[in-house]
DNA sequence: CCCTATAATGCTCATACTGAGCATGGAGGA
DNA sequence: TCCTCCATGCTCAGTATGAGCATTATAGGG
């Protein structure tokens, strides 16, 4: 390779690198979508990445499966990250970061080490619009923006921190849009309103609600729940999460605690069905608090037929 | 961390690994979608990722900025391998290769060491279906597709296979999607139609045209056509690859040539101005070979508002 | 100067999709 | 029996989208 094709000349002895994987497993249980934490909820599970492994994702499903019991039903790659604010103190050696998001069934405990289900919400409460999320957003968050915006040096920069605080969060009548989680983080993290963000550790007093992570891993969470709250709208991605047999409301509820608002029922189930996602299993569900309803299970052959159209999701402002 | 969170539990020493970069930077010139290429338009440019760079991203942008002197104005991170098979021969060492999607706005020579800009057609003539590309699919592809198919082992696998085939190549009345990039070229792969794909090295008589590259930097350039044809719909990013000032002509002809299909006239235009993406500077183009066009340029300001909203193609059977 | 090719631009139309809401059916509990 | 909670069926208006017709504006050739 020539040498003006690479990247940089230093070729002599490159210091080495290691290569980390970090997991964002996903479940949903009792209307809540479920996270897999290590540390006492406090970080996301991780290890490092050896050569014994075939590729990146075969490790992480091996390693996933052998702890949960479940098969994964879905990976994709998130992100791989290098910045050197995550080199490891003291030590010469690079660290890369490969982030995947998985999906499975159940949020069955794994036992041991500290290890559990956490709602992800309990990270970002203010994500969830289908009750106090916008709640937290207009008493909570929404003065504290308004205070980084004033802080401002200038007017023109003013009015950028105005406009991009009225986007991301859905502020002065622009819509709420809840796949901007990752912006929303961010925006919080620069404004300096999450416990990540204080260079002197974790302040018991955030003015902004919700658990901080060790490391960087709150940012990954929200990267992932971004990229599912986009991916539920186009691919038939949620049945990875639902049981074998559902009602179309459970249904419902998987993909609104997902994309935390709620949807319209009748659209929903008018959706579902013109795009033969689902299909009868002939019985019924009577434990549902009203009229019993027939139970579905996922036509697993879209998945290649509907290799791109996909899901769409019938929002509503509300319900 | 606990033992059990960790991906393996082998925790000695562990080989280290190398980190690579490889970029897919594009640009359109000529009503052509260009991709800069070294060793004389065999292979992607890449080169080790080193401690002294900050992250990976900006590493990238150093690097191709110094060398095409052109300001990347997108960087969006690809992919992430680490497959065994892309292990250095004899060495003990893992490579990691990350894979990076830069937008840039002119297609000038870089002079020197075999860099180049190449047509990305080159590798890839069937998805270029503004002309020959469909007639390289019905009278190339399909005949080698259809053995393929009649070659599977049972009825099901055999099924399988044609309904892989029909979707992926928009056969048997299906339509052409032109996203499916990637999928294409794996099922041309697995089919053993591409160069790439032969284990005794290169062969010349290939039945399906198109140039391979080294290693596997073919699947890398169809992993960012896919990935920039899906954004263009929904992202304003096609104007990070147009001049300061330009015609409607020129942006839909720009597009048409990233998605390798023709458009509607009135409806781009249609599109392009209900979304106030751009607008007129006053000036007109008169060596447009008839009526004189309005110049325009693009509204920086859309892209943060239109955070999310974007682009969408306006497709047309033909044209 | 007229004619033709090539584009730019303006408008219309049918269809599909989407957000919302009304109405009715069926089961269990007070 | 009435009430509540859901399941399910259907309607309606607004908007987006794929297509196509018509008109306007230049350049170049006869």
């Amino acid at each position: 390779m020539p040498d003006s094709a690479r990247i940089s000349r230093k070729s002599a002895k490159e210091p080495a690198t290691a290569a980390e994987l970090i997991a964002v497993i996903v479940a949903v249980s009792g209307d809540m979508p479920r996270v897999l934490t290590i540390e006492d909820a406090a970080a996301l599970p991780s290890g490092p990445f050896e050569s014994a492994h075939r590729s990146l994702q075969s490790a992480l499903r091996q390693w996933v499966e052998q702890q949960t019991h479940h098969r994964l039903g879905y990976v994709e790659q998130l992100y791989t990250f290098a910045d050197s604010d995550r080199t490891m103190e003291g030590a010469e050696r690079r660290v890369i970061s490969i982030s995947y998001l998985g999906l499975t069934r159940e949020a069955r405990t794994t036992g041991g080490n500290a290890v559990s289900w956490q709602s992800w919400y309990r990270y970002f409460p203010w994500e969830d619009h289908r009750d106090r999320g916008a709640a937290i957003v207009a008493d909570r968050i929404a003065p504290c923006l308004r205070s980084w915006v004033d802080a401002a040096e200038d007017a023109v920069s003013r009015r950028e921190r105005r406009q991009r605080a009225d986007i991301t969060f859905g502020l002065n009548g622009r819509p709420w849009n809840e796949e901007l989680v990752l912006q929303r983080y961010e925006l919080l993290y620069e404004a300096e309103l999450v416990a990540e963000a204080s260079p002197f550790g974790i302040e018991a007093s955030m003015p902004v609600p919700g658990e901080p992570m060790l490391h960087d891993h709150r940012r990954i969470l929200a990267t992932a729940i971004a990229r599912l709250r986009a991916k539920i709208k186009y691919r038939p991605v949620v049945f990875e999460l639902m049981p074998p047999r559902f009602t179309l409301l459970q249904l419902q509820r998987a993909v609104e605690a997902l994309a935390g608002r709620l949807l319209h029922k009748q659209n929903f189930r008018r959706l579902i069905d013109q795009q033969d996602l689902v299909e009868e299993t002939g019985e019924m569900a009577t434990e549902t608090g009203g009229r019993p309803a027939k139970l579905f299970r996922f036509r697993r052959e879209v998945q290649v037929e509907r290799a791109i159209a996909g899901t769409k999701l019938p929002l509503s402002r509300a319900v």
